[in-house]
DNA sequence: CAAACCCATTGACAATCTTCGATGCGTGCC
DNA sequence: GGCACGCATCGAAGATTGTCAATGGGTTTG
């Protein structure tokens, strides 16, 4: 006998054994778990365009100039900030009155190979 | 001169002009609002572990096996995979007491798209 | 020192998301 | 017809997220 799956186009009748032998998914519900944060760090506009104008702007952003990069006001950029402080994606320094912003281009790196091996497993 | 910003590595004192010609986005916000969205549906382990499983056998899934797949209750199936039918991923068709889902491969291809081209901006 | 400035944090509120029990609808079996 | 089944939907509850005014801390300027 073959490996198939008995989730082929085998007719099935209403009271055959449908739902204990299902396909289960190629990953954990763990990794599954880790990539969506992934994704749901990128799930926001405002987050988007921040890591856009500070890899476009090699390491010295302050979060004034952020803060007119976008249509939201300053306690909001801080808050989108440190979510991706947080996930290590974005590090700062305070420079006297300003703190200025940049990317950790290893993180986003290991963010983007994330992201690429999840679609890949898309096939 | 050159064509390089404001931002570069000037020194500023406290009173110069600083937030008015920061640097921008290279993306509208619209397009960042359409791009958030895409990376919204793939931001959750369900949905991602639904789209695995559906991927990877081809055509005839019915919900009983997707819901032997994931760790959730079978309303909350469906809610998933109506999200997913809506963003145009995946359909459904009601082969007598079940109904089958598949993905929409070109879809997927598009979506993938997007995200390339979202994250090959974030050079 | 006083004032102005930049930015983080707090607190509150609204909106959205996630989940599941209960229910209803359509279908096949007896 | 009556029952069991598969699935969608509804409704409610709790959790999470997004936003901003207000506030405070640290720094520079005058």
């Amino acid at each position: 006998m073959s490996m198939t799956r008995a989730l082929e186009v085998v007719e099935r009748k209403t009271g055959d054994r449908c739902c204990d032998v299902g396909a289960q998914p190629s990953t954990t519900y763990a990794d599954a778990e880790r990539d969506a944060a992934v994704f749901d760090l990128l799930a926001h506009p405002v987050r988007l365009q921040l890591l856009d104008v500070l890899v476009r702007n090699e390491g010295r952003v302050c979060v004034c100039d952020l803060e007119s990069a976008v249509p939201v006001k300053q306690p909001t950029v801080s808050h989108h900030l440190r979510l991706l402080r947080e996930a290590g994606l974005v590090d700062s320094e305070k420079v006297g009155i300003w703190a200025y912003y940049r990317v950790d281009r290893g993180r986003l790196a290991e963010l983007k190979e994330r992201v690429e091996v999840r679609l890949s497993g898309l096939t």
